[in-house]
DNA sequence: GAGTTTGAAACT
DNA sequence: CAGTTTCAAACTC
């Protein structure tokens, strides 16, 4: 998309002071995992004080992730400024992989960062609690200033090869401030289940359920041995390749002045003052779209489209930006009508000066991958302003995390990413964003200039409405009257036009052209079709069309276009667009039942779809009281010992040359014996740790 | 998908 | 206002 490709493009001027660049969340959906392997979340609380009790704001809950790639460590890395100025780091729980890539060692399911100087209690409720949690690595600082990861009760935590987790220094801000971030491990894309082709087995009578000879069925106890080995191994009894889902995480970020970190490729931050209370929240895709009850609140879904499609979706609620204190922001985020109820835990978060950001898991047994505060770049139908809605803070490049400006209520921590990864239902702007509202009929509005409202195909309450055609101009920059979104008033979007200038980018050309259609033709943006003479209920086209040689019986006619007949205005020639006329009538005819059938398709489409949303992605691995399904166990190891029985209980039939019945039934009954071990050996191995 | 036809819009 | 050109959509192959 051509604008999207101007904004990425636009460059954001280096900062003008020297400070604290913090790390960024440079992963975008998808991505990050395959390139680098480690997720990285900003925290940063450079202004608690040091002889403070930490605030939500300075814990963050998280939990370890399943890897099962070789070679891929996962590292947890915590920078704990609140814990003193001096910046003790934990970093590092590096824990090699077995051979079978499943962890060895601890499973870090929680981090806790603790002011140990403070004499006051932690806070209840810091963090989470999670079902999964079996650790809780807790920061200690003896009086001598010496600090380490403890389990939670006292005994220090090493590494899985025996050494002691490492501390590492952090850069410091140029205030005494300084910057927290936590890297968690990714989450690792967990290898679906390999999927059990369905056998159809056929039906044994009672009497023959074993007839395969007993020699036969010894073939695979070896082999079978290692599904039950594979099932120990991978059980909750050693804590070991469990798959922790992740939490939401409750965050606000303040840095001591204006600062925007971008990802890569060497953008520079710059200075940020705006005012965009901002209400972030995890759904689930077949949501339907909240409304606030009375608000002017706007909630904008946005769908993500990821290589895996399982990003939770985000949604992003911008609010009238004329209210935007500090109280209101707090309110907005506390009083979306019919929102889902926040987790206790990761309830509103609150900080003095900034914008108050919420997020909340959608639905923590679905979540795969962990919750992020994201916003499209901008889009030629949503941008970040500030609060009056003059001065659009455009370009910023994808990856940007926003940052706020101490004691402003900002928009913040938000990572920008290319707009191409939102997919429709799009954004819309705020209202102090939108363009004035095109004349109606008795429209007496005379600034003389009028403009779009909306976007192609964006209805005015920010919902997607049914997109009008894509335009395809080539040489009108889509500024005159033969681009369709620029005649009904909508700036271009999704379009395959070239030169494009009917965007919010271009303003200035946009209102000159829509100057120059009104001096040449005051009506040039008035509907086209609109209600007959006086007692005529029928709709009619308000020029006339001027048809030569299509007998207005195509879709070159305006009219016929319109469905509706030629009038005494129209100038054509060789009309057949008359209500009487028997080739209008065929041709309405058919073009109703092809109506009719588009209709029924596009329903049974809607239905499908729907249909497929409602499918779960995958079925929970735990049951409600936490323990572990049977068919969790069923993994491609296993899978594949199961078929290496088989493949063994084929080759002793055909070394035996027994029928290919007996054969068939063989392995058949084989599959049988792997499925009973499995959950055999599964039942053993749900103990509690 | 390329080429043609068509009529509205823009221009002279 | 009429004639011509430009343009993008509709249409055909």
């Amino acid at each position: 998309m051509e604008t999207t490709e101007s904004n990425n493009d636009r460059q954001i001027p280096p900062p003008t002071s020297p400070e604290p660049q913090l790390v960024n969340v440079n992963s975008l959906p998808g991505e990050s995992i395959s390139q680098n392997g480690v997720q990285q979340i900003l925290l940063n609380n450079p202004t608690v004080a040091t002889s403070q009790p930490m605030v939500k704001s300075d814990v963050v809950s998280t939990q370890a992730q399943h890897v099962n790639t070789p070679n891929e460590q996962q590292i947890i890395t915590v920078s704990d400024n609140a814990l003193n100025h001096a910046g003790p780091v934990v970093q590092a729980v590096k824990r090699p992989l077995s051979s079978t890539g499943i962890q060895q060692g601890p499973v870090i399911s929680k981090v806790i960062i603790r002011n140990t100087n403070s004499t006051q209690p932690v806070p209840p409720g810091l963090v989470g609690t999670s079902t999964a949690t079996k650790l809780t690595p807790t920061l200690v600082q003896t009086a001598d200033g010496k600090q380490f990861l403890t389990d939670g009760n006292g005994r220090q935590l090493v590494s899985a090869t025996g050494s002691p987790l490492k501390f590492v220094t952090v850069s410091q801000g140029t205030t005494g401030q300084k910057n927290v971030i936590l890297t968690t491990a990714p989450t690792s894309p967990i290898k679906p289940i390999a999927p059990l082709s369905k056998v159809p087995i056929a039906p044994i009578s009672p009497d023959k359920k074993s007839d395969t000879p007993a020699q036969y069925q010894r073939v695979s106890n070896v082999k079978r041995r290692k599904i039950a080995e594979l099932i120990q191994l991978n059980s909750g009894n050693s804590n070991q390749g469990k798959i922790a889902l992740p939490s939401g995480i409750v965050k606000i970020v303040s840095v001591p002045s204006s600062s925007v970190a971008a990802t890569g490729g060497g953008v520079s931050g710059t200075s940020v003052s705006s005012t965009i209370p901002v209400h972030v929240q995890t759904i689930s895709p077949s949501k339907q779209i909240l409304k606030p009850a009375a608000s002017t609140t706007t909630i904008h879904p946005i769908q993500l489209s990821t290589a895996g499609g399982k990003m939770p979706l985000m949604r992003i609620v911008s609010v009238t930006t004329g209210t935007t204190t500090a109280t209101s922001a707090t309110k907005m985020v506390t009083t979306i009508a019919g929102a889902k109820p926040i987790a206790p835990s990761l309830s509103t978060v609150v900080s003095g000066t900034t914008a108050k950001i919420a997020i909340a898991p959608s639905n923590s047994g679905k979540i795969t991958t962990q919750p992020r505060f994201i916003m499209p770049a901008n889009t030629p139908t949503f941008k970040i302003i500030n609060a009056s809605g003059v001065k659009p803070l455009a370009g910023l490049p994808p990856g940007t995390t926003l940052l706020a400006p101490q004691g402003s209520n900002i928009l913040q921590g938000l990572t920008v990413i290319p707009s191409n990864y939102v997919t429709a239902p799009q954004l819309v702007t705020t209202q102090q964003d939108q363009m004035p509202q095109l004349p109606q009929e008795n429209d007496t509005n005379t600034n003389g200039v009028k403009a779009p409202l909306k976007a192609n195909g964006v209805l005015p309450d920010g919902t997607a409405g049914r997109p009008r055609k894509p335009c395809n101009c080539t040489k009108s920059q889509c500024l005159k009257l033969y681009c369709d979104c620029f005649a009904n008033g909508e700036f271009c979007h999704e379009c395959n036009c070239c030169n494009c200038l009917n965007n919010q980018e271009h303003e200035e050309d946009r209102k000159r052209a829509i100057k120059s259609c009104l001096e040449r033709n005051p009506q040039a943006f008035h509907p086209k079709i609109g209600k007959g003479a006086a007692g005529q209920s029928q709709r009619r086209h308000n020029k006339g069309c001027n048809c030569k040689r299509s007998g207005c019986l195509k879709n070159y006619c305006e009219c016929y276009e319109a469905k509706i007949p030629c009038s005494s205005i129209c100038k054509c020639v060789g009309c057949k667009n008359f209500e009487e006329s028997p080739d209008r009538k065929s041709l309405m005819h058919l073009a109703d039942a092809a109506e009719v059938r588009h209709q029924q398709q596009a329903a049974a489409k809607d239905k499908l779809s729907s249909q497929i949303q409602e499918f779960p992605e995958r079925p929970p691995e735990f049951g409600e009281s936490g323990e572990r399904l049977p068919f969790s166990f069923i993994t491609s190891e296993v899978a594949e010992a199961t078929c290496d029985c088989m493949m063994a209980q084929a080759e002793e039939a055909v070394r035996l040359a027994v029928s290919p019945s007996i054969a068939e039934r063989m392995v058949l009954e084989e599959f049988g014996r792997c499925l009973k071990h499995v959950i055999s050996s599964a039942s053993r191995s749900k103990g509690p740790s």
